[in-house]
DNA sequence: TAGTCAGAATCAGTATACGGCTTCAAGCTT
DNA sequence: AAGCTTGAAGCCGTATACTGATTCTGACTA
């Protein structure tokens, strides 16, 4: 009875000898965590990719044990949920949408005002040169570009908030920024807009003027709100 | 292999009924977080506790695989720090406790605010019974009743937050409210501005005047660094 | 043709086993 | 007596195996 057909029993041989010394005693299970927790983050599955742990650990030449820990704590994360039919992106609810822009109100005006004094050249040349890719697709429309130059311009400032705490705690919801975008980035209204508040991101920050930086984000975040509103308001009007 | 495949069979063909409807499928390793997470927000668990993923899967009569799942979770939510020797309450650096009030600043008053609305009757006797047991305490100087009283308002009101996502970021951070809690408790001054406070916020909660409440969450939280930032440099000049 | 249903396939949860790293203690050296 | 060495124990990470549950598929029925 070959119930087990499907399974690949390949992994016979012994893959990692005892000579790992250029890595500091890395786990499988953080190393597969750090990679898909990435490969989200830079927005590389789409919501219909199904992630099973088996092929996973064929991929990574591991058992599934290490993989189910990573997909197990990316899900309890709140980046993946777990369905009977392998790990997909959750499908947030547009209440769960919603109570998150009120939870980003409270954070990143704060967040972004602290990370002011933090940003340093480097920082400033990475978020000018997304700036203006950003601005360019207005042109090419380009929403792939303006999708990389708003999570490189975010991911900028979000990295130089000193407060660890606060840093992690935006960090969470990555997959509602992602579910925003993916809403709106295709609006025309909503595309100028982005535009236009990542170059005035950029210029305050510059500025140095943490007081000026709070009242844009909160700025931002409202606008990035009222986009959503509009959009998926319209969405619900045509169906 | 055939006795199984009969016994599996059979299984299904009783189960589907709505019979067993009302089993949402408790896995173990829910239940085991489940258990372990209430003893850490109950306070039962000590600093020098060691959590052994064998000693607990013997008490629950499973194999270590649940009891891993749910220690892994636990300790990557913060509840739980993982050692080479077992898994113990995490020690909270006072950098991190200090950032945590940080947020604690920007989301709670939000938070009581919009929690006050929703507060029912049950809600306002049982933060009325924790407060005289809170004012109480005054005389007894039982500092486990005035943990417990601070914990019951604390939850009353945090569950009554509408909105989700604030709800559980702010009841991820409960360690940080635990450790402010042991370290100040003890403190004469700290211990009677916190049951000052348990009355006014009762008070102004059953006021249900969201803008008082919001402005006197900000108070308690600014009081709670206080006393925390006087307690721990009196025992920094100590040692 | 459409609905039903048994069997197959798929995948997560759990069990058991092993290896390696860390810690600790006993024994040895100086 | 203090420091070093060596071996043992503790405990986690990972591998492999199996079970149970859900979904899929295709054949059969009406």
């Amino acid at each position: 009875m070959a119930v087990y057909k499907g399974i690949s029993l390949l992994f016979l041989y012994t893959k990692v000898g005892a000579h790992m010394s250029d890595t500091p005693k890395r786990h499988m299970k953080d190393v597969i965590y750090d990679a898909y927790l990435g490969r989200i983050q830079r927005g590389e599955l789409t919501p219909d990719d199904r992630l099973v742990d088996t092929a996973i650990a064929a991929e990574f030449e591991v058992s599934r044990m290490p993989v189910r820990d990573a997909l197990m704590r990316l899900t309890h994360e709140g980046y993946l949920a777990s369905t009977t039919r392998g790990f997909t992106l959750p499908t947030l609810e547009p209440r769960q949408i919603l109570e998150i822009f009120e939870l980003r109100r409270l954070l990143e005006p704060r967040a972004a005002a602290l990370a002011t004094h933090e940003l340093t050249a480097d920082d400033f040349e990475r978020m000018q040169q997304a700036v203006s890719l950003s601005e360019s697709t207005l042109e090419t429309g380009d929403i792939e570009a303006l999708y990389r130059a708003s999570e490189d311009i975010r991911r900028t400032w979000v990295m130089a908030v000193p407060n660890a705490e606060l840093r992690d705690t935006i960090q969470r919801y990555m997959v509602q920024i992602q579910a925003v975008r993916m809403a709106t980035l295709r609006d025309t209204q909503a595309h100028r807009v982005l535009v236009a508040f990542h170059r005035r991101m950029l210029e305050t920050f510059k500025s140095r003027r943490s007081a000026d930086v709070e009242l844009l984000l909160m700025r931002f975040v409202l606008a990035g709100e009222d986009s959503y509103l509009r959009v998926s308001g319209r969405e619900a009007d045509t169906e």
